[in-house]
DNA sequence: TATTGTTATACTCTATAACTATA
DNA sequence: TATAGTTATAGAGTATAACAATA
């Protein structure tokens, strides 16, 4: 997405009342009317039923429950994506990280500051390029990186139990082809 | 989700080489050799395959897609979002509209504002409780949220092209099935 | 005492321009 | 001249405390 915006934010219900058709707009009799006569949950319809609010309503509810589960090892969904990726490749320039993250260079530097302050991953410069830094894993960084992902693997499988093993390989393969070309250059 | 934690952000790469089971690290060898080495696409194996990552990537997808279709109406998607609740909700309370999007009310007074500065909605001053604003759509948005809508439907065409009709219905069943009750208090 | 809308404020994430040191 | 990392900064989005008016 680009710049910030947002629809759902947390905790939003996901009250749902009329059909799934687009349901026409309620006539605009008396106003005071209207508020009177409603009090219960309101018509969310043509909200929930979309793809995009839907996605952003899942998401947050997926990274909720991630952001509880890696609590304990004071890790956030960005920083577990950084070790990770830094893990699988050691050695890149820390220019290649940030990219392959879609992270902005510039943004990218706290990161790995933080990183590199917590003992989890080291700059090194390189020999050959002198403007570049490899990006390297410690020992600990490695250690935390193992106990992330057995936390990962426990979310997924709750996840799979939530959709039915199919539903989950489903639900990412739905994913992937959203993601795969931009949505934009289609028609 | 909670506070605000990104994994993805935009235009990162969706790269996939190994395959789907858990890749090994791989060794911690020396590091040049494995800077230099590289060079190609980074491995992502871990994360693209993970729903929380292809959620977050998708969801940036599409609504960078529909910012884009949007933009002619100037209409961000928290925007769009609001529009539409109160259009189907009219007369309900500023704070009722506010949390059923999961908007903090504070953060709501700003957004309203700028509708109303618009000419698009409007808060009437409730004749039996003084202390609440009931909102309503003027005839601007109406017509607005009817041309809003209009592009919704070409935006959700162009998902169910994509993923098929059933994959479209598909995904949005599978989303509803995170969203539909907290993924904690399942395990 | 509780609720509605509001103000003020702070923190995070994201984006861009510009600097430095190297190449 | 171009690139890698960095600094500074600005803008969204989101969260909480506290106030005034009203119930």
């Amino acid at each position: 997405m680009s710049v910030s915006d947002d629809i759902g934010r947390r905790g939003a219900p996901t009250t749902q009342r009329r059909g799934r058709r687009a349901a026409p707009l309620p006539p605009s009799d008396d106003v005071e009317d209207a508020a009177a006569a409603s009090g219960g949950d309101l018509d969310l319809s043509g909200l929930t039923d979309v793809v995009g609010y839907a996605l952003r309503r899942a998401q947050l509810a997926v990274f909720e429950d991630f952001i509880a589960r890696f609590a304990a090892l004071d890790l956030k969904p960005a920083q577990y994506s950084v070790l990770l990726v830094i893990g699988r490749n050691p050695g890149r320039k820390q220019s290649e990280i940030a990219a392959a993250l879609g992270i902005q260079r510039p943004n990218f530097v706290a990161m790995l500051d933080e990183l590199e302050r917590r003992g989890l991953a080291e700059r090194v410069r390189s020999t050959t390029d002198r403007r570049s830094h490899a990006i390297v894993l410690t020992d600990d960084g490695r250690a935390l990186l193992d106990r992330a992902l057995e936390v990962q693997r426990e979310q997924e499988a709750i996840i799979a139990d939530r959709l039915g093993p199919g539903g989950r390989d489903a639900l990412v393969a739905l994913l992937h082809r959203l993601t795969d070309t931009p949505l934009a250059e289609r028609d």
